[in-house]
DNA sequence: TTACAATAGTTGCGATATACAACCAAAAGG
DNA sequence: CCTTTTGGTTGTATATCGCAACTATTGTAA
């Protein structure tokens, strides 16, 4: 007689660990942004981000980028104008498209994020071997992606 | 004149890694959970489960594990007495107290739930060297222990 | 013993995040 | 044209969360 279901290791789960990193993560940036006044989430973090990287983007883009509905990002895009750090623009090419556009003030609030981000980073994987960051990378690509195909 | 930050490359970057596949692993346990029946969080699998692995707690113990505040332990505990997954059952020895318990039913959704979480975590690491299962784990445990001695 | 401090838990309240349904306007494609 | 698709907004509902304030109980120290 078996008795299988004690012997789950909750804490070698990979779910739980990587539930737990995420929250404290998330929690310990918007904690330094807030300090370096600018009280935005991670995920207003990755929004800026790739406006920068990529420029104006409509917010079904954004939509999928950030795997959440449509009224959602409308909701974020609210709150981001609030805080003039992006602005919608009227697409010259499609009337029905609103291009998100980092404003000048959200492209200053990058220049100070960032080197947070780049240093939080830097810190929290100052004792790991970049040849273990990689395999760990790497191995959160392959779930997200398996993840990704299943749906 | 360096032009340091837009060479951050959010893609290799470690938190949106983490987070993206910490949402992504929430979204589709909780949906195996309900299609068999047991409409739970990854969080209240987390609860039942250390509830059958460590004996009856009080909400402020799971509060602390859940990295929760205890008001919101409470309303979760409400929400599982709901649904008759656990019982609060007095202290002998110490009147403030609830001793949160499993009970028989909960016991049930657990033994449904424990191979659905098995099978997940084997079936998204599946392509995963175990060597590298085991450094991703533990890089993992490095990160949110440093974020906690942090705190 | 008695007073004060700490602890466990609850409730009121507000904030945040999220998505579905329904809707409008505009574009695409027969 | 007429129909379908697409981008976006709003109403509504749900879930999650924590602070402030409160009660009840226990611990502590004079």
């Amino acid at each position: 007689m078996s008795e299988p279901i004690k012997d789950f290791q909750l804490e070698q789960a990979i779910g739980l660990n990587v539930n737990r990193t995420a929250f404290l993560m998330s929690e310990e940036i918007a904690r330094r942004f807030s300090s370096h006044g600018q009280p935005l989430s991670a995920q207003d973090f990755g929004i800026l981000f790739r406006l920068l990287k990529q420029g104006p983007m409509t917010q079904v883009e954004i939509g999928v980028l950030m795997m959440r509905d449509k009224t959602t990002i409308t909701r974020r895009i609210d709150g981001l104008v609030k805080k003039q750090l992006v602005e919608r623009n009227p697409d010259p090419d499609d009337r029905r498209c609103l291009r998100i556009a980092l404003t000048a003030t959200g492209d200053r609030a990058l220049e100070i994020m960032i080197p947070l981000v780049r240093d939080f980073q830097q810190e929290v994987l100052s004792d790991i071997p970049d040849e273990e960051k990689a395999i760990t990378i790497r191995t959160l690509k392959v779930i997200s992606d398996k993840l990704i195909s299943l749906k």
